[in-house]
DNA sequence: GTATTTGCTGGTAGCGCTGTCAACGTTCCT
DNA sequence: AGGAACGTTGACAGCGCTACCAGCAAATAC
C-alpha cells in the first residue's frame, strides 16, 4: 500500500486521518476529547486507529501543545519500605489515567531536590507529588509559582503549597507514648535513626508526651543519622541499654528498628512485654507475625500515595477538591509487645482503634 | 531586555545562541557533544546558557532526533523488597547519565508486559530493561525488533534478546539444599509463594538436589501463589509440618517466608537448628539480626540493577560490552539457623562464601 | 603551488502533533 | 421565515529542536 509514512516506518495521525477520510485535526481530537466527534466519525478514527496500530507520539504531542502528561514523583528513598508502599499507590492510581510517572529520588537532601524540582518544573509537568513539608526557600517560590498541580505527602503542616495529604507524625509519636503510658510503663526510651524530618517530629511527639508527665529525661532518647535498620535497632537498644538499665518500655521512631530491639531483647533474655514493652511505627506486615506480636503505629502509606495521584490527576482535569488538605490519620495497632495483660490465652490481639482516624 | 521569549516565557535555544552569538545548531551541539565546539564558542554558549538558566526542551529535542533519552524499565512487582534493591541500583546507575527512568509494573502478568512493551516501544526509548526471560512470543519479537538496547534481568537463560544479568536460581536452590544436607538435613521441605518463574526455578532446583540424593518427596513441598509475606510463610510451614512431622529443614524461597518460619518454630517451641534448620533466599539486611541468625543465599540485587544501567548506557552510547551475559552469581551465607555446630561460643558465624561467585 | 583533507559552522527543512479560528450545517427560537 | 445558537469540522501555523548537507577556513599532502 502506497500510503505515506514516518521514517521509522511508524504511523502517523496523518495516515489514521486519511484511511478513516477526516482531516488530521478531527482524528487527533479522537484520542484528546472523544465526545467532540460526530458518532460515525468517532467510530471510522477509531477503527482506522486501531486497524494501522496507531500509538501517539507523546513527544510531538507535548511539544504542540506545551505540555505533558508526566506526573513528577519527588521521594527522599528508594529503600524505605515506607516509600514503596506510598509509590506503590502512587502507580496503582496511575495506571487508570493517561499520566505517567516520573521518579527522582532526593537522597533526603532538600538542595538535591531543590535542583530536581527545577528539572521537572522545565519539563511542564502536569502535576507533582513531594515528599513534606521542608523544602528550601527556593524550592518553595518554584512550586508556588508553578502552573501545575502539586500535592504535598507524607504529613501536614500549617501552609500548604497547594494540595496536602499526610497524618501528623507528632500526634501519632504521642499516641504511642501514651498506650505505653496507659500499660504501665513510666521509664520510657526512644529509639531513632536517620532523623529526617518526620523522624524528628517523632521524637518531638515523644519528647512532648514525656514532658506532660514529668517523665522526660534527655538520656532516653538514643538517635543516630545512619540510616534505618534491623541489626541498627538492635545497636541502639544496646546504647540505651547501656545509658538507661531501668526502661521498661521503647518506642520505635519505625518497625525495623523495632524488630531489632526485639532480637536484642531475646539476645539478651529479656521478657517483652514482661520486662520491657516495644512500640514501633508503620505497622509494616511482619509485625503482626512476631512472637510476640509487636505493636505498632499504623500509617497509610499505600492509601496515601493513591489518594494523593488521585487528587492530583483530578486537579490537573479541573476537579479542584473541595479540601485541599487531607488528614489520613493512623492507628495504635496493640499487640503482644507492650499490653500489660498479656496471657497465653490472648494470643491475637485484635487490632483495635487506639486513636483518631479520619 | 527585547530578546524573543517563547510564550511560556522559557528561554529557548534560539536565545542562547542569540546571546553567545553563534547560530542555534552550534548552541545546540554545545549541549550534545561540545568537543566538537571550537574552545572560544564553548565558552560562550556555556556563560550564556549559564546566564539564562537555560534548561533544554526535552520533547522538542525527542521530536527532532526521533529518540528519547529514556530508559524504560519492567517489572514484575513495586511490594517486593528484592525490586526495590533492583531497582535503587538502576536508579543510582541513571543518576551519571543524562538517561531517565521511566518505571512500569506488570504484575507478573505477561501479557501486561506485553502491552507495556508495545507502548514503550512506540515512544522510541533509548534503551530497555525487562526481568527475566520469560515473554510471551510477541513480547520476544518486539524486542528482537527494537532498534535500542535491552538488558533482561534477575536471571540467566539461554537464548538472550540483546543483554542479560543475573543469576542462576536453579544453581542457587541446589546449592542451598546441598548446605542443608551437608549440616545433616535430610527430610527437607521447601515453602514457596507468589511461584513466579523464578520461584518455580527455585522449586525446581530444590526437586533436583533432593532427587539426587533420592530425598525426595513430593510432600515436602508447600507451595501457593498467594504473594509472599512473613505471616503466609507462618502458615505454609504449619501446613508443612502437619503434612510432614518429621522434617529436620527447610528451605524457603524468599526470607520474608523463613522469618515467618523462625518465628512459627519460636511459637511452637521447635528449636532452631537443634530441631529444625531454616535457609532463606536473597539476604536482606534482617537475616543477620534474628535469633538465631538466618541462613540465606545472598544475591546481588543492587549491582545487578546497577550493572544493567550502566550495561545499557554504554550500549546506548555505542560501546557494546564485550560479554553481553553476566552472571552475577549468588553465596550461601551460612549463619545459625542451619548450622549442625552451632554453639553459645560462636554467636556470629561470619559470612562464609558457600559456593560460586562470579 | 595546487589538491585534498579536516575541523568547525550555519542554513534549511522538517519531526508529528495541536491551538486557534473560521466555516459549515443543523436545530431551535421568535 | 429569519436569525441566533450550537455542534462539528478543517486550514493554517507553528511548538523548539536537530538531521542533513553545504560552505568555509585552516591544515596537511604531494
Amino acid at each position: 500500500m502506497g500510503r505515506k509514512r514516518t521514517k521509522s516506518g511508524k504511523i502517523r495521525l496523518a495516515e489514521v486521518a486519511e484511511l478513516a477520510g477526516v482531516s488530521p485535526i478531527t482524528a487527533s481530537r479522537f484520542f484528546r476529547n472523544p465526545e467532540a466527534l460526530s458518532v460515525a466519525k468517532r467510530a471510522r478514527v477509531e477503527s482506522a486507529a486501531k486497524e494501522l496500530g496507531y500509538v501517539p507520539n507523546l513527544a510531538a504531542r507535548a511539544l504542540a501543545s506545551q505540555r505533558t502528561e508526566v506526573i513528577g514523583v519527588l521521594i527522599p528513598s528508594l529503600t524505605n519500605n515506607v516509600f514503596s508502599d506510598v509509590l506503590r499507590g502512587i502507580y496503582d492510581a496511575s495506571e487508570g489515567s493517561r499520566y505517567s510517572i516520573q521518579l527522582s529520588n532526593t537522597r533526603y537532601s532538600i538542595l538535591q531536590e531543590e535542583r530536581l524540582l527545577r528539572l521537572f518544573l522545565a519539563q511542564k509537568p502536569a502535576g507533582l507529588i513531594v515528599t513534606g513539608i521542608d523544602q528550601t526557600a527556593e524550592s518553595r517560590a518554584m512550586m508556588e509559582a508553578a502552573d501545575c498541580p502539586i500535592v504535598q505527602i507524607m504529613e501536614l503542616g500549617p501552609s500548604p503549597v497547594d494540595m496536602m495529604i499526610g497524618f501528623s507524625h507528632y500526634d501519632a509519636a504521642r499516641a504511642a507514648v501514651a498506650h505505653l503510658f496507659a500499660q504501665g510503663c513510666r521509664r520510657i526510651g526512644f529509639v531513632g535513626a536517620r532523623m529526617d524530618p518526620r523522624v524528628q517530629r517523632r521524637l518531638d511527639g515523644y519528647v512532648s508526651a514525656m514532658k506532660d508527665t514529668a517523665l522526660y529525661e534527655q538520656r532516653l532518647v538514643v538517635t543516630t543519622a545512619t540510616p534505618t535498620s534491623v541489626t541498627l535497632g538492635g545497636a541502639l537498644f544496646a546504647d540505651l541499654l547501656a545509658r538507661e538499665p531501668g526502661i521498661d518500655g521503647v518506642f520505635c521512631a519505625n518497625d525495623d528498628l523495632a524488630l531489632g530491639v526485639l532480637f536484642e531483647c531475646r539476645r539478651r533474655e529479656i521478657e517483652v512485654p514482661e520486662q520491657i514493652a516495644i512500640v514501633g511505627f508503620n505497622d509494616l506486615e511482619f509485625m503482626a507475625s512476631t512472637v510476640p506480636t509487636l505493636t505498632s503505629v499504623r500509617t497509610n502509606r499505600y492509601e496515601m500515595g493513591r489518594t494523593a495521584a488521585t487528587m492530583l490527576v483530578e486537579a490537573i482535569e479541573g476537579r479542584r477538591p473541595e479540601e485541599p488538605v487531607l488528614d489520613l490519620g493512623f492507628k495504635v495497632i496493640e499487640r503482644q509487645s507492650s499490653l500489660a495483660q498479656r496471657a497465653e490465652s490472648q494470643p491475637m490481639v485484635s487490632e483495635l482503634v487506639a486513636d483518631r482516624t479520619k
